[in-house]
RNA sequence: GGGCGAUUAGCUCAGCUGGUUCAGAGCACCUGCCUUACAAGCAGGGGGUCGCUGGUUCGAGCCCAGCAUCGCCCACCA
């Protein structure tokens, strides 16, 4: 049996998974064990995998696989989400391609090209998680759109608008004017812009200077339905009351006084256009104003824009101007930043709207989901982020729920007349038709006379049901009672709003309970010049490639190396390499292990006894040390404490002194102890590896009879450490250092035997004599009681050695070594003196300090006297 | 404009309630090795006045104040 010198993963995942899935590994239905539940944030149905998905999924991945291992019921429930607006977006994009318009669709032919769509790439990234490793039950997958999921969503409408958190009205909205629909505001993001500021004379009547307004967005001119001034602006007091007249249309607009006018900004003048800023629109409310909206939904101007009309609003900017400059209008046009509201969707700028939209109150929701991330009932990690949920929570307005979109949860009202109220929510045509014709008092009602909304749901009102209708309508409320609430989750910082409060609010409101556990923040995955990858920027790496160049298992590691929660990942392929190159250690100590030949009637040697037990206690500690930190959601370090453990632990230390002479049979006890120490570090990583570990643990026979898979093998438990044994380790270890470093400086080969004379003081390992003298390479180690031979030596503790060489020795380079370290710890004795000379940190230190530093002293004096024997030693 | 967080080696980060030789880890770097598990490796090594200035303390990366720089979130100032 020939094994490659290095791994080679892609024959290895594909066996591996296609294993697990058939055996059913990943498959939870409820027992008596203790549940774990994670429910994927879903990725949209028709995306691609991008590293923030991998970063996000691996960790899900190492958290569910662990669980699984520990006895839990592990239950990860993966699916995708209908991503109304984005996979809308992406469809019309495809019709027009074809020549098709959406328009020109009716809006059951716009869905059937939307499911099309949607079976077509739905699922892709599902199908690419697989090949991450990702454990979820395949047979729990969900889509939001699902007859059932769809009907959840609809049911919570239904009831939120009965218990009157839901309502129907009129506001002032961010609208795309690309994507056609409204927008919550969480969908807007503000950026400065650079922009300018234009100040535009306006005339007034009887008085021949006019007034001079400052605006940014001066193609709404021709919606201006008033000028403001502060009331107590004296600059300005000559014109209350007055009458000016807007460019360009001649509208007479009353000069009306508001204290909202900043009257350092601009010129401390206003014009108002209630139809086209919220704020103008509040002015325009509160002083009784005219609404002039000059848009088509498209952002072009509408039979109001006069001879702009059917130009782009950016457009009519520009030309506005010219046409103002023409006419004398502009005073002065300056450079001005300021924010701009853009879709988060489209990019596009948002346009501020008044329109008739559904929205649900927040307020009263929101309270107990604040307040159980406030106690801690939920625990964010890291913590951090409780401010900006708290900050968020606190002043949280209402939501605009409805879009002017067709793929989605249509909104279950039925209007039966032009009235505002002249509308029924109800669960069906049927229900609709009975429940309108008791409201309207027309029991003659006909089904034909009702017409259901047009408008879908927010995308996220059917995600922020995502932890409970996974479950509810598919199985039993006994299922949900055991799945529910999830453990943890696992998301981006970004969608906190959008999505983890939400679930929060929905999860108190419909089961009286949270939601999960735990939020574990990822960070965002950046380049190297710490931009955000993104496919516009060119600059994410597919993962596809990157697995198949590095291994899932090596891409795994290098996503978590360097991702503590909340932090960003500046992503370096270099992180996979890292990742690759530890897979490939660990096949290396397989093929090593593998290729033994046992010998039963071989005797232990004393070096493989010692590093035996050695190893225990270290994989101990290490078993411990990990179950603090996953604890703590530390995932990068709980992997770099197992990566140290394998490569430097059990590879560098406990294989080189276990491993026989090359060619020679070893003993059956080492043999079996490394098998088992092997597949006991083969689970520690199988959260983090899923695939080598399989792979290697499948080959280790002994390990036959405790599990058909690691996936499902007994997590470790921490045994006995030996912490006496631990220390007295690491002296001989640091031995061990000192013999390589003479080699090094005088260049002798690295296996060339060497001798080993010592004047062992009190802290001498002679115990260990073995381990020193294996990973050493040394033929012999003599105790001496003084010097007896001629060559190379160091002091380590309180104990001096000498490697006998035969060769030129260079004395007074010896002498300077022994001189500067003699130096260094007649200063350090200084300085530990000086503190216990102190009276006052003697009076004031613990007890327990003053002994240490009493220690320190004394081991540092004894120290120094080794040192200054072996100086004396030194001819010349 | 409000709030939050950060600043420790070239890079990414640990450093828990102030006290072991506490200044750490991984990577990168330097030097020497193709030593029959592994050059995707082995062995050895260099590198930081812990952002700045004060303060508290016997003692400060760690606590306090101010400053500087960076990042994030929220907010309707034209």
């Amino acid at each position: 049996m020939e094994i490659p010198t290095t791994y080679q993963p892609q024959d290895i995942e594909k066996k591996w998974y296609d294993r697990w899935l058939e055996r059913k590994y990943f498959k939870s239905m409820p027992d008596g064990r203790e549940p774990y539940t994670v429910v994927i944030p879903p990725p949209n149905v028709t995306g691609v995998l991008h590293m923030g998905h991998m970063l996000n999924n691996t960790i899900q991945d190492v958290l569910v696989r662990r669980a699984r291992m520990q006895g839990k019921n592990a239950c990860w429930v993966p699916g995708t989400d209908h991503a109304s607006i984005a996979t809308e977006a992406k469809v019309v994009r495809k019709l027009r391609e074809q020549g098709i318009k959406k328009r020109d669709l009716s809006r059951e032919a716009f869905l059937e090209h939307a499911w099309e769509w949607t079976h077509e790439h739905g699922g892709i990234i599902l199908e690419q998680l697989k090949k991450l490793g990702a454990s979820c039950d395949w047979d729990r997958t969900r889509f939001t759109m699902d007859e059932k999921y769809y009907e959840s969503v609809i049911d919570t409408f239904i009831d939120l608008y009965r218990k009157g958190y839901i309502y129907r009205g009129v506001r002032m909205v961010h609208w795309d004017p690309v994507a056609l629909t409204a927008l919550s505001d969480e969908e807007v993001i503000h950026k400065e812009e650079r922009g300018k500021l234009y100040h535009v004379r306006y005339a007034v009547e009887g008085d021949a200077e006019g007034v001079t307004i400052a605006t940014t967005r001066p193609e709404t001119i021709l919606g201006d339905t008033a000028i403001c001034v502060h009331p107590e602006d004296a600059r300005y007091a000559h014109l209350h009351g007055k009458m000016a007249v807007v460019p360009i249309c001649g509208r007479r607009v009353p000069i009306i006084c508001d204290a909202y006018v900043d009257m350092e900004f601009g010129t401390g003048c206003l014009k108002v256009t209630p139809a086209h800023d919220p704020n103008d629109y509040e002015l325009g409310q509160r002083h009784g104003l005219e609404v002039v909206d000059i848009f088509h939904p498209d952002g072009t101007l509408n039979a109001l824009g006069g001879g702009y009309a059917g130009m782009d609003r950016f457009a009519v900017r520009k030309q506005i101007v010219v046409d103002l400059e023409a006419a004398g209008q502009i005073v002065r046009i300056e450079e001005h930043t300021n924010k701009v509201g853009r879709s988060e969707r489209t990019d596009a700028v948002i346009e501020p709207r008044l329109s008739l939209q559904w929205f649900v109150a927040m307020k009263d929701l929101a309270q107990p989901a604040l307040d159980h991330v406030m106690d801690d009932t939920i625990k964010f990690y890291p913590p951090k982020f409780k401010n900006s949920y708290r900050n968020w929570m606190e002043q949280i307005k209402d939501w605009c729920i409805s879009r002017q979109l067709w793929w989605g949860q249509q909104i279950p009202a039925w209007y039966y007349g032009d009235g505002m109220e002249d509308f029924v929510v109800a669960k069906g045509a049927e229900e609709a038709l009975e429940r309108a014709r008791e409201k309207s008092g027309r029991p003659d009602l006909q089904a034909a006379e009702l017409r259901q909304d047009e408008d879908v749901l927010d995308t996220w009102f059917s995600s922020w049901l995502w932890p409970i209708s996974v479950f509810d309508g598919f199985y039993t409320e006994e299922e949900i009672g055991y799945y529910y609430p999830t453990a943890d989750l696992v998301t981006a910082p970004e969608i906190m709003f959008f999505w983890v409060a939400r679930m929060i609010v929905a999860g108190y409101e419909y089961r009286g309970a949270p939601p999960f556990r735990n939020v574990y923040y990822t960070g965002i995955v950046r380049d190297k010049l710490g931009r955000k990858m993104s496919k516009s920027l060119g600059n994410s790496p597919d993962p596809l490639d990157l697995i198949a160049q590095y291994g899932a298992d090596g891409v795994r590691v290098g996503m978590l190396l360097t991702s503590p929660a909340g932090n960003d990942l500046p992503f370096d392929e270099k992180l996979c390499e890292q990742g690759r190159n530890f897979s490939n250690k660990i096949w290396n100590a397989y093929r090593l292990t593998a290729g033994w030949q046992v010998d039963a009637s071989l005797p232990q040697p004393e070096a493989a006894r010692l590093a035996v037990a050695w190893m225990d206690s270290k994989f101990n500690a290490a078993v411990a040390e990990s179950a603090e930190l996953f604890a703590e959601f530390r995932l990068s370090e709980a992997l770099m404490a197992t990566y140290k453990l394998v490569w430097d632990d059990f590879c560098s230390v406990y294989l080189e002194l276990a491993k026989p002479a090359y060619g020679a049979p070893i003993d059956a006890a080492t043999s079996a102890a490394t098998e088992r120490i092997f597949a006991g570090l083969l689970k520690l990583l199988h959260p983090f590896m899923p695939f080598i570990s399989e792979e290697i643990w499948q080959g280790l026979a002994s390990q036959k009879g405790e599990a058909e898979s690691i996936c499902i093998a007994p997590w470790p438990v921490a045994g006995p450490v030996d912490a006496a044994l631990l220390e007295r380790f690491e002296w001989a270890m640091q031995i061990v250092a000192g013999v390589r470093t003479v080699r090094k400086e005088q260049q002798i080969a690295p296996k060339e035997p060497l001798e080993l004379e010592v004047i062992a003081g009190p802290d001498f390992p002679a115990e260990l004599e073995a381990v020193i003298a294996g990973l050493g390479y040394l033929k012999a180690i003599r105790q001496v009681q003084e010097k007896q031979s001629t060559g190379f030596g160091f002091v380590n503790g309180k104990s001096s050695f000498l490697i006998p060489f035969h060769a030129e020795i260079d004395w007074a380079a010896e002498r300077a070594k022994l001189e500067k370290e003699i130096q260094y710890h007649e200063g350090f004795i200084r300085s530990v003196q000086g503190k216990l000379s102190n009276a006052q940190f003697v009076a004031n230190a613990p007890a327990q300090v003053v002994e240490l530093e009493r220690k320190k002293e004394q081991d540092a004096q004894a120290k120094l006297a080794v040192l200054q024997a072996k100086l004396a030693e030194i001819p010349g």
